[in-house]
DNA sequence: GCAAGTTTTAGAATAGTTCTAATCTTCTTG
DNA sequence: CAAGAAGATTAGAACTATTCTAAAACTTGC
């Protein structure tokens, strides 16, 4: 009984977007395996190689909803391009600066302390840590 | 005697750069005042209303180079742009989501604990903390 | 099955950034 | 301080990631 279950049509009607051929596609190549960070052209890469082909701009389109519907979070660490992560929960990124990789890192046994407060009029949305190494 | 003097050929030459007219333009827009947050656009404008005018390659030119010298660094928060930190020491960020605007905060009261070790094969190079705020 | 609303798509458009190559500036050397 | 060499600036073209447009193809509820 996970809450991750393996029917993508119900996930997609859950979230409220219409369970196309090309998002269950899309659902599938990002969610039935392990967490991932895909970037959209790594994804459209790996989709058509998957037998049924996507438009770059459904890969966008998909990749944008699914944020907004909470599906995906977007990790931004380089100029240019940005990362769509299926691991929605609260965790960090080592970021492998030569090959543009990302890990997660769990944050429960992170503690940061002493952040200030936020700027006046600001409310907390959220922190992240990204801890940049090379090779 | 502060390390950072209003000698702005002086501080290019000992960065290793030309003081030419339009890097000591913007060096002087750049390191004059307090710290700074700038994208290229921004400081472009800037540039272009105190009388010397700087083309915009130009102005990408010199960020690159600045930063390459030590005397910026490049902070990545955003997608689509990057912003460009006078402030070199250990800091973090505030990032005021829907205007786009950073604020730094002293890393010397904040403790983060528990990091893991890198991946095998990688050397730490940086932590970044983002404080992402709205209104 | 049909209509109504959605989605997909190819290709054009946009935004930020880098490149090209001609011109101009700075530096070195005599 | 003049001349030449090396380096920098610039306009505009090119490039990359992403979004937009509008026409054709789907999905859905009846
Ligand atoms: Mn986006
Ligand atoms: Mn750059
Ligand atoms: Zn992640
Ligand atoms: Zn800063």
């Amino acid at each position: 009984m996970s809450g991750n279950s393996l029917d993508f049509p119900a996930r997609l009607r859950a979230a409220g977007l219409r369970p196309t051929r090309q998002r269950v596609a899309l659902a599938r190549v990002l969610f039935e395996a392990g967490h991932r960070h895909v970037t959209a052209e790594s994804l459209h890469a790996e989709v058509k190689a998957s037998r049924m082909s996507v438009s770059l701009a459904t890969v966008y389109n998909a990749l944008n909803q699914f944020r907004d519907a909470g599906l995906l979070r977007e990790v931004v660490v380089a100029p240019g391009r940005s990362y769509f992560d299926t691991n929605t929960g609260h965790h960090h990124h080592f970021y492998i600066e030569p090959d543009g990789e990302l890990h997660d890192f769990p944050s429960e046994k992170v503690t940061i302390a002493g952040l200030p407060t936020p700027p006046k009029g600001t409310r907390l949305s959220r922190v992240d840590v990204i801890v940049r190494v090379r090779r």
